[in-house]
DNA sequence: TTATCTACCTTGTATGACAAGGTACTCTAT
DNA sequence: ATAGAGTACCTTGTCATACAAGGTAGATAA
């Protein structure tokens, strides 16, 4: 498979689903940032630290998220998140619009296989 | 449902999987710009001419796609486009990739509702 | 011959993903 | 004691791109 443009689909591909992750996965979990990073990373959604915390602190700053500090077995103190109750809507809100643009989606990949 | 960032999901959720859309869309039609765009436009993904156009140019500056000026029953001529080689392999593979991501966030979700 | 519709395209702004670089705490081995 | 490795936090600068708004021009109908 040609490699040239592949860098470019992965990156574009995944624009814009980070957050609904983010969300996602920190409804689910009790987490922190770095194994986050990890679980998203695995998920081929996120590839750098520098997606996920600046999109942390928008998601602080915007009252969709909350954290509390808690000490490590070993190492620095790590920081927990949860979802607010406004992060809980938008977290619906979220699952509606992907079922919506996930059909649309295969809808017109279903077009193309006919 | 609060609109205050609705917008902001629906930006966002589109990202990246438009250039995907219109490889599908090309593929699968004979089919000019401003058809596309309502086609896109009523699937949600996308908003705006100023998104379009752009991607044609750039698809086609890097020869993924080819167009052909054919005249209009009525009105200004149409500038319609088609797949190069190069154009559906990019789209095959956008189609595996779509898959992973997909079943990605559907896990996601699907923790989320245990 | 003017207005309307269709179809093309460009410019400027804001946002955000990424790579790279940076700080600081804890534990282990010397 | 202290140097190094590992973990966890975060920031900065660059580039790509979605969007809104604005612009050009051909064809048809009033």
């Amino acid at each position: 498979m040609n490699r040239e443009y592949l860098t470019t689909i992965e990156k574009e591909m995944r624009k814009g689903l980070i957050e609904f992750a983010v969300l996602s996965v920190i409804a689910k979990n009790k987490i922190y940032t770095s194994d986050m990073l990890n679980l998203l990373k695995e998920a081929q959604l996120i590839t750098s630290e520098g997606t996920l915390y600046p999109l942390l602190s928008r998601l602080s700053r915007e009252e969709a998220v909350s954290y509390y500090w808690e000490e490590s077995p070993s190492g620095p103190p790590r920081k927990y998140y949860q979802l607010t109750n406004k992060g809980q809507t938008m977290l619906n809100t979220y699952q509606i619009l992907w079922i919506k643009i996930s059909q649309s989606i295969n809808f017109l990949i279903k077009k193309n296989e006919q």
